[in-house]
DNA sequence: CCTCGGGATTTGTGATCACATTATTTTGCC
DNA sequence: GGCAAAATAATGTGATCACAAATCCCGAGG
């Protein structure tokens, strides 16, 4: 199997990574709802560990956007607007539209392999009304195009950009998935892969996420707001305590 | 005055964020040398602050890949590749180039008027042979651009590309800019922005981009290297204090 | 019933300490 | 004198504590 670009902090064992992976696993699989409030001691309760590494992950959530800290310090799951959403369209449409474009110029006979059983299992999960693995290969699908364009500052951005939408992709289920272009298109990219064609990759990597994107935009209230706040944090009066199962600490 | 994409940090005090523009500043104006170790007991030792803020300020920088770090827990400057340059120019053509494309649709009178400036500046500077000034005046052009933009997101993502670019930049001193081809660019994509001709802003900056960085590119060595490391780091063996001079704690 | 104030609580920030691991220097042997 | 091994120093990591600012809660006053 041929080594693709594997994230530079993978046999990072400490505790700020791993409070680092949960917290990113939790927001992208939507487990922290838009605008809830979520404290360092929070977190520290529930993964039980101290405030020091959960700072330091907390805070380099914060830098890559995927918390957001107000100025009377305190640290939020972001809202998003239709002007984000646009913005983030705009911007990934242009990363990944390059990293498809390079994936099409290097990908390795064993890298399409992988684009295309994401892709299958995409069908599968999709035929199965299987929304969560759905997503979940959907993301495979992706991130094995990316993986291909051998690219690895590109696809650190890339994985930010994903972290900050992430939490709204659930709201393509199941009013716009159910569209038959994105099987389609999905085929074109894997044949411009095939066949070198960068261009047309770039191409078809584009119309997607222009497409899946411009619906979430379309989801925005008068005010230019999607998915509102729910009702601040569900405050806990205890402390909180492991088991608490909003997420885990994950150990490798 | 119409309001532009502010840094979301702008009022923030903390020691943390103090500690992060210094090295920020070190960073960019090339006070580190490529390769060379730097320690949180040393920056926090400089600056006459505890390791808390340095460590959270240098784990960002680490996220951003202005630092590297290496497995065996030492942080370092990054040493730079033709391949790093490559995929850095590469981002960058498509990402500044959206963001002029936005400014030419987006700008305001005023702010072309500062765009306007900073390109009087340039040549100033570069009349008298100033090129620290020239350098400052040149990323002041630009991300004049790029806040006329009005996308705060994207805006970010440039400033971490520069960060890694930065300490390079310096390299294009003096042959590269003597080449009269920049300010006629410049001129170009002032009109552009004038006339509202975004894909014509877009052209301008992807060809400014792709003429530096590919000529950093070309100053790589056989086996790829650029600005290859300097002779390890002067191993300080007193404990360092205030005045060091390599680099200040910024106060506001 | 709503508004405003004041005290208790929560929460982020920064400093300090202990510890394990890595790096460096010194020592001892051939 | 050269080299390996032990000793010493350096360094990142995580926990804990003190503190100030922000927030929350509750009751007095209208």
């Amino acid at each position: 199997m041929p080594r693709i670009a594997t994230p530079p902090d993978a046999a990072d064992t400490s505790l700020r990574q791993q409070v680092y992976a949960s917290l990113r696993e939790a927001l992208t699989s939507g487990r922290f709802a838009p605008g809830q409030k979520v404290t360092f001691r929070y977190v520290a309760g529930v993964l039980g560990v101290s405030l020091t590494p959960v700072r330091e992950a907390m805070r380099r959530l914060v830098a890559e956007g995927a918390f957001e800290m107000n100025p009377n310090r305190s640290v939020r799951v972001p809202l998003m607007t239709r002007d984000k959403v646009l913005e983030l369209r705009d911007i990934r449409m242009e990363l990944e539209g390059l990293a498809a474009a390079k994936a099409a110029l290097a990908a390795t006979r064993n890298q399409i392999a992988e684009v295309r059983r994401a892709a299958r299992e995409i069908i599968v999960a999709r035929s199965r009304g299987d929304g969560a693995t759905d997503r979940q290969k959907v993301r495979e699908f992706h991130f094995a195009v990316y993986a291909a364009a051998g690219q690895p500052t590109l696809l650190r951005l890339i994985e930010g950009l994903w972290l900050q939408t992430g939490p709204y992709m659930n709201l393509l289920y199941p009013d716009f998935i159910s569209s038959p272009r994105g099987p389609a298109g999905r085929q074109r990219l894997i044949d411009a892969l095939q066949a070198g064609d960068a261009a047309a990759a770039r191409r078809e990597m584009e119309n997607d996420i222009r497409r899946a994107l411009s619906y979430v935009a379309g989801l925005a209230d008068e005010n230019g707001n999607i998915a509102p706040a729910v009702p601040a944090t569900a405050r806990k009066r205890r402390s909180p305590s492991a088991g608490d199962a909003i997420f885990e600490l994950r150990v490798n």
